[in-house]
RNA sequence: GUCCCCGUAGUUAAAUGGAUAUAACCGCCCCCUCCUAAGGGGCAAUUACAGGUUCGAUUCCUGUCGAGGACACCA
C-alpha cells in the first residue's frame, strides 16, 4: 500500500481529476474536502456535486454519480456513498488508517510539519512593550499567542523571524527618566511635587537605587552601567531603559519566549530612515501643510481623516517611525509580516498601511497583516484585579508565572480565540482538577510514558508492530485523530489561530483517555501488545509535538 | 457620534458556508482486586433579535439591541 500522509489533499487531488473529466468547463471550482461531524457520514465528505448543480443544471445526485464513476482508483478509499442533498461520503480503509502509526513513529518530532510556507521569509512582531515597566498580563497574552503562532508557522514551513520593537526615545521614556530622576533625589509619589503623569510603581525606586549604586545591567539587546549622577538625564534614560529591558527579558525567559531580533525606534532616527521616509512621502504628493504641521492624506487610502506627520513643535508623530520601520521590514525581504498586538492599537493599522501605500514601492495593500488580541482581565478570589502601570497596582506576567506556573499560564493565554475577551481566573489556572485542561492533556502524555516504561522495551522497535491488529472502536478513533494532526497545523497557520492546536490536543487526549479506560496494553499476546504500544507511542509523539507548539512541557510523570 | 471586536447550554468556551451545533465545568447516576480516578461511561441544556444572499447561514451582508476597546499635533 502506498503511504499517504495527508489524506485530505490526496482525496482532493482525486476529485480534481474527476472534475476535469465530468465538468471540464468548471475545472476551476474550488474542491472542498471536509471531515463530517458524524461518523456515519464517513471519514471525509465532498460537496462538489452540490456546487456543480446550478452551473450544470443537473441534480446533485446525478452529478455525484458521475464524479464517483470518474474518480481514479485509490487503495486508501474503502467505501463511497452519496448521502443527503448530494454529499459524497468516503470511508478510508482500515489499513490506510493503521499505517499512520508507522508514519508518526518514522517522522517523530517532524510529524505534522508541512510545506505551506515553502521556506519563505516571514516575520512575526509581538510583545513590543516599551521599556517603561514590567510586562503585564496583556503582554503575556501577546507573548503566548505570538510565540505559538511562530511555532505553528514554522511547522507549516515558513522561515520565521521573531521580532520585538520598542520605543526607547519618546515622551513616555522622558517620563520614565524623570520619574527615576526624582526617585534618585529622594522624591516619592506621595510628595506633592510628583508629576501627574509620572510612574508611581515601586520598581521605579529599584531602578533609581541601582543607578545610584552604579550597577551594570545586561539585557538581551543592550547593557549599561549606572553613572550615579542624578543630574545626568542621558545616563539615567539609558540606564532605565537597559534596566527595564532586562526585567522584561527575565519575564520572557520565565515564559519560554525568545526573540531573534530587537529593533529600536531610536535606531530608525539614527540611521536616517525616518527622515528618508518623510522625504519620500512628501515626494509622493500625498502630504500637505496646514496649521504649522505636516499632514499625510491617509484618507487617500481608506482612513476616515488625515493624520499629522510632523507636529507644529517639529517632532514626528509616532506613526512616522512606524512607517519607516515597516518599510525597513519590507526591504529586509519578508514575504509576510504579521504584527501581534493588543486590540487597543487597532487604529494604527490603517495609518501604517496608508503610509506604505503612499510610498508606492510595490507593497501589497494588506501588508503587514495583524493579529489583534482582546483585553485580558484577571480574576483572583472571584474579584477583578485592576491593572494600572502608573498607579503601580499591578498584575505582572512574572507574578502570574510564579503563582500559576509557565505551562498553565501559556495554555490559558493561548487557548482562546484572540478575538474574544479573556478572563484569566488565577484560581482556576492553579487548580489541579478536572476544570484544568492543561493537566488533562499532560496527564495523557504521562500515562503513556508510564506504560511504555513498565513495558521496558525499545520504543523504536515498535515501528515493526503489526498495526493491522488495531481495529477496535477506540483504536480507530485514536488513529483518526493522529491522521488529523497535519490538517490542524494547516488550519491554524492559515487562520493565524494557534488556539486550534490547544483544542485539538484536548480532543486527542480525550480519545486516548477513553481508549486507556476501555483496554489494557500490556497483554500476554506479543503481537497485540506491540500493536497497542505502537499506537499509544505514536499518540504520545503527537501530543509532544503539539504541546511543543504551545510551548508547554510534556511530562513523563505527574 | 465614528471605527474595531464580541454576543452560542446555568457558566467558560469550540465549530475552513454543510448533514442531527461540539466540549468542559456545575447538577444527578454509575465505574478502581487494574498500566496514575489529574481518568472513564451515562442523563439534562444553547446559536441575542429582524431582514437578506445561498441548494444550505453560528459562519457572509444590512439593520436593531447589548458588552468591551479605540477615537490627540500621546505610544
Amino acid at each position: 500500500m502506498s503511504v499517504v500522509l495527508n489524506f485530505k489533499s490526496h482525496i482532493s487531488e482525486l476529485f480534481s481529476l474527476a472534475l476535469r473529466q465530468v465538468a471540464p468547463d468548471h475545472a476551476d471550482v474550488a474542491i472542498l474536502i471536509e471531515r463530517p461531524k458524524l461518523a456515519s457520514h464517513g471519514d471525509y465528505a465532498c460537496n462538489l456535486a452540490m456546487q456543480l448543480a446550478k452551473p450544470l443544471r443537473k441534480s446533485p445526485r446525478e452529478i455525484a454519480q458521475a464524479l464517483i464513476a470518474a474518480l481514479p482508483k485509490s487503495d486508501v478509499i474503502g467505501k463511497i456513498e452519496i448521502a443527503g442533498a448530494g454529499f459524497i461520503n468516503l470511508v478510508l480503509t482500515e489499513a490506510a488508517k493503521q499505517q499512520i502509526v508507522h508514519a508518526v513513529l518514522h517522522a517523530g518530532a517532524g510529524y505534522g510539519h508541512i510545506h505551506l510556507g515553502m521556506g519563505r521569509k516571514l516575520q512575526v512582531e509581538f510583545v513590543s512593550a516599551n521599556p517603561t515597566g514590567p510586562l503585564h498580563v496583556g503582554h503575556g497574552r501577546g507573548a503566548a499567542v505570538g510565540d505559538c503562532l511562530c511555532n505553528v508557522l514554522h511547522a507549516a514551513g515558513w522561515n520565521v523571524t521573531r521580532e520585538f520593537y520598542y520605543n526607547d526615545a519618546g515622551v513616555q521614556i522622558d517620563n520614565l527618566m524623570r520619574s527615576v530622576q526624582l526617585r534618585c533625589k529622594g522624591i516619592t509619589p506621595q510628595d506633592s511635587s510628583w508629576p501627574e503623569d509620572g510612574y508611581r510603581g515601586d520598581y521605579i525606586a529599584d531602578v533609581a537605587r541601582a543607578y545610584m549604586d552604579r550597577e551594570t545591567v545586561e539585557a538581551d539587546d543592550q547593557h549599561f552601567t549606572g553613572e550615579g549622577d542624578p543630574d545626568d538625564e542621558g545616563a539615567i534614560r539609558r540606564f532605565a531603559v537597559a534596566y527595564l529591558r532586562r526585567e522584561q527579558d527575565l519575564d520572557l525567559r520565565a515564559f519560554n519566549v525568545e526573540f531573534d531580533v530587537f529593533s529600536l525606534e531610536s535606531q530608525l532616527y539614527r540611521d536616517g530612515h525616518v527622515e528618508n521616509v518623510v522625504q519620500q512621502l512628501i515626494a509622493s504628493g500625498h502630504t500637505y501643510e496646514q496649521d504649522n504641521a505636516l499632514w499625510l492624506r491617509t484618507t487617500d487610502f481608506g482612513d476616515d481623516k488625515d493624520r499629522v506627520m510632523k507636529k507644529s513643535d517639529g517632532g514626528y508623530t509616532y506613526f512616522v517611525p512606524d512607517v519607516a520601520y515597516h518599510l525597513e521590514k519590507w526591504k529586509r525581504g519578508f514575504v509576510r509580516v504579521i504584527n501581534e498586538q493588543g486590540a487597543d492599537h487597532h487604529s494604527t493599522i490603517t495609518r501604517v498601511r496608508a503610509g506604505l501605500q503612499a510610498l508606492n514601492v510595490g507593497i501589497p495593500k494588506g501588508w503587514p497583516e495583524y493579529v489583534l488580541h482582546q483585553m485580558v482581565t484577571v480574576l483572583k478570589n472571584g474579584e477583578e484585579v485592576k491593572i494600572s502601570k502608573r498607579a503601580g497596582s499591578y498584575v505582572t506576567l512574572r507574578d502570574l508565572i510564579d503563582e500559576v506556573g509557565c505551562d498553565a499560564t501559556r495554555y490559558f493565554l493561548a487557548a482562546r480565540h484572540p478575538d474574544s475577551q479573556l478572563i484569566f481566573d488565577i484560581d482556576l489556572a492553579k487548580s489541579k482538577s478536572n476544570d484544568n485542561p492543561v493537566y488533562y492533556i499532560q496527564y495523557a502524555h504521562a500515562r503513556i510514558s508510564t506504560v511504555l516504561e513498565i513495558w521496558g522495551g525499545e520504543r523504536l522497535s515498535l515501528i515493526n508492530a503489526d498495526v493491522s491488529l488495531l481495529n477496535g472502536e477506540y483504536e480507530i478513533a485514536l488513529l483518526q485523530h493522529l491522521i488529523d494532526y497535519p490538517q490542524v497545523i494547516e488550519n491554524a497557520a492559515m487562520d493565524l489561530a494557534p488556539h486550534h492546536v490547544a483544542f485539538y490536543l484536548k480532543e486527542l487526549a480525550a480519545a486516548f483517555h477513553s481508549y486507556y479506560n476501555a483496554s489494557r496494553f500490556l497483554v500476554d499476546d506479543e503481537a497485540t501488545k506491540c500493536a497497542r504500544l505502537a499506537l499509544i507511542a505514536a499518540a504520545a509523539q503527537v501530543m509532544k509535538n503539539g504541546l511543543a507548539l504551545l510551548g508547554i512541557s510534556a511530562p513523563e510523570k505527574m
